[in-house]
RNA sequence: GCCUCGGUGGCUCAGCCCGGCAGAGCGAGUGAUUUGUAAUCACUAGGUCGCGUGUUCGAAUCACGCUCGAGGCUCCA
């Protein structure tokens, strides 16, 4: 039995013409209507003929358990052959429907559509979270049955369609192929793959596909992002908006300031945009009507607004109104959105992973036509690789994924096994049969976490659907005006993830028994120069002022050892301690976190200038921002 | 939205099962110590035990309602 569960504002249907399967019906039957109704749309397959009483009394359940949780009174029973490739016998399946049926009336108010005729029927999706399910109901023992992703579509009618129609099945129920492409080049079936030498794709492949996620602690980079004094929750505002405390302030600055530095290089042209629209804009009506409410909505005066959840409307309003020749192509715009907001369900929001307000990179790329597109595709996918691996995520931290349309592979089979071998390891592909989304190719970096939870950072998707949407036109060689093909990109995906991926890499780090710490152009106190009595802290200042960099100085009347111990735990790359003997020679002893194991701390005596050198070798290029507290951490106030 | 668990000084938590003076460690303040590589010692301040109602001689503890948070389901354009 496969279930489609709609609830719905209304849903109508009209009988059109009888199949030779279809039941006799009363005059009454040819039409009906119901509002504020759940409809399941049914099919009855092969697997339901040996035990139809088992089929209906666990259908039954199914619904009752939907119905009470949207608060359904109202039930529309609506046979839907197009749900299964493997139905039953009509006999069975219209003794089963009556079954089910017969057991839902009396607690509802039932209607059953009459199986077996051509049918016009007209439905409006509420579009809460749980205004659209799918369920495969199979007998006991047949588990194993092909996993059918459905894809939900909302608030689409078929009132110019006499019978139900093939698109309509098409877009109710997008199949997803999955399979790992092999850098040679194969194109391997998913379950024949051997994944036990890739343990980290074997996590995302069970993420993404089986979607078994049961935890049972909260992830680590929620303790740390605390206790770090990066981020914490706000519990003034909405959940999922935090607030960032200096030190995590300081990394999120140099984190975007990369990103506009790398994008600047790559050419993308840095705007600005609003962050809240009108909902009743012709264009963005007609996008926002595809998806269910996910934004926050802001009632003013007479407008009904919504705060942008990317950076595409402002960017694509405002390449609407450009003159665009094609001497710009490929034309880059990029904002990076501070914030994006997204009103995620409230169970879904963990820590820095998911939020409903976050800073987003967000950069749009205007191509002549589907090459264009194709090599600046490839060329976007590089440059992720790269922005990742300087942040300090590196290939081996994330698994690719790979998703496009079956046409798409059938012209670009070359292109798309070389993204494999740029990464030189296998790679998740979701193939589509047709295309249902906005893009006919995508692929994203996904960070496996110390949870199993995959999250995207990187991503970059040819979007062949809103050039046409926001009517965007570039003039060619003959004078036309033609429409683009579009490139989004974030080439590290939001950056408040990306902290939040560098915490929970280091918590696995330490699992194994690694020191934690975080790249030295990132880390928020570079150097800690600790004197160990008071008539040292004017050789120590000297040193400070020796460093061009982010270098404190802990002043306080603790002991060496517990200096040194605060030290370690805010991940200080180096550490500088300065007696007298230091004070005598002019050099500095200094304990090289990234050399160390636990409890066997790397010291190097050498001049402050070698450690300067050290540590500007290491920083060239990345952004570089002052410290972001008083440099004399006696007078630090404590925010946690 | 549904299910489960939780809310005790700034932080982390014990106490709750089985009702009887509200506790510890860290942090903070003060004093002593001026220190050579992973927690110096002593003292002090700091709490309507999330909110409300009920049961009781007596409620942090039991019951009910509310609220906020976390995890799961669902979802993730």
């Amino acid at each position: 039995m496969q279930l489609l569960l709609i609830h719905s504002d209304y849903i109508e249907y009209e009988v059109k013409k009888s199949t030779p399967v279809a039941e006799k019906i009363e005059e009454s039957l040819k039409q009906g209507r119901l509002e504020d109704a759940l409809t399941a749309f049914m099919a009855v397959e092969k697997v339901d003929e040996p035990n139809p009483a088992d089929t209906i009394k666990r259908t039954v359940e199914e619904i009752e358990k939907v119905a009470a949780q949207v608060k359904a009174e109202r039930l529309m029973l609506y046979p839907y052959a197009h749900l299964s490739s493997n139905l039953s016998s009509p006999k069975v399946a219209v003794s089963i429907l009556k079954g089910i049926e017969e057991a839902l009336t009396g607690k509802y108010e039932v209607m059953r559509a009459p199986f077996g005729w051509y049918k016009a029927f007209k439905i409006s999706c509420k579009g809460h979270p749980l205004s659209e399910l799918s369920r495969s109901i199979l007998p006991e023992g047949e588990q194993g049955a092909q996993e059918v992703q459905v894809i939900p579509s909302c608030a689409k009618s078929s009132e110019d369609d006499d019978v139900v129609s093939e698109a309509l099945k098409a877009e109710s129920v997008a199949k997803s192929y999955w399979h790992i492409l092999t850098p040679d080049g194969e194109l391997h079936n998913i379950d024949d793959f051997d994944l036990s030498e890739h343990p980290n794709l074997q996590k995302f492949v069970d993420y993404e596909i089986s979607k078994n996620r049961a935890v049972e602690k909260a992830p680590p980079h929620v303790e740390l992002m605390r206790r770090l004094e990066i981020a914490d929750y706000e519990p003034g505002s909405d959940s999922g908006n935090m607030r960032f405390y200096p030190k995590g302030k300081l990394m999120k600055t140099l984190l975007e300031n990369y990103v506009l530095d790398e994008t600047s290089k790559f050419g993308a042209m840095e705007v600005e945009t609003p962050i809240m629209y009108d909902m009743n804009h012709p264009t963005l009506k007609k996008y926002l009507d595809r998806f269910p409410a996910r934004q926050y909505s802001i009632e003013s005066d007479k407008r009904h607004l919504f705060l942008r959840f990317a950076a595409c409307f402002g960017q694509f309003l405002m390449n609407h109104d450009m003159t665009i020749s094609y001497r710009s192509l490929p034309l880059k715009m990029i904002e990076l959105t501070r914030y994006s907001f997204r009103k995620e369900q409230r169970g879904e929001l963990v820590g820095l992973r998911r939020l409903r307000a976050f800073t987003m990179p967000d950069m749009h790329t205007l191509c002549t036509d589907m090459d264009q597109a194709v090599s600046q595709f490839d060329e976007q996918y590089n440059m992720c690789i790269n922005v990742l691996d300087k942040i300090g995520i590196k290939l081996d931290d994330y698994e690719v994924a790979i998703r496009f349309t079956r046409d798409f592979y059938d012209s670009n089979r070359d292109f798309i096994t070389n993204l494999a071998k740029t990464v030189d390891k296998p790679v998740l592909v979701e193939m589509w049969d047709t295309r249902f989304f906005y893009f006919v190719l995508k692929f994203e970096f996904n960070f496996v976490d110390a949870l199993a939870k995959a999250s995207a950072l990187s991503t970059v998707q040819i979007d062949v659907e809103n050039a046409e949407r926001y009517d965007i036109n570039y003039i060619n060689t003959e004078g036309e005006a033609k429409k683009p093909t579009v490139l989004h990109c974030s080439p590290s995906g939001a950056i408040e993830r990306c902290i939040y991926a560098l915490l929970e890499k280091e918590a696995m780090a330490m699992e194994k028994g690694a020191v934690p710490m975080f790249p030295v152009w990132l880390s928020p106190t570079q150097v800690r120069i600790i004197p160990i009595a008071q008539r040292h802290l004017e050789f120590a200042e000297q040193v400070s002022e020796q460093l061009k960099c982010r270098a404190d100085i802990d002043d306080r009347e603790d002991t060496i050892g517990k200096r040194i111990r605060e030290a370690g735990r805010e991940w200080i790359p180096y550490v500088v301690v300065i007696g007298d003997k230091e004070v005598e020679n002019g050099t500095i002893n200094v304990t090289i976190r990234s050399e160390s194991q636990p409890n066997k701390p790397v010291k190097m005596e050498m001049s402050a200038e070698d450690l300067n050198n050290r540590i500007m070798t290491e920083i060239e290029g990345l952004p570089y921002k002052g410290l972001p507290l008083s440099k004399l951490v006696s007078m630090r106030p404590k925010f946690i």
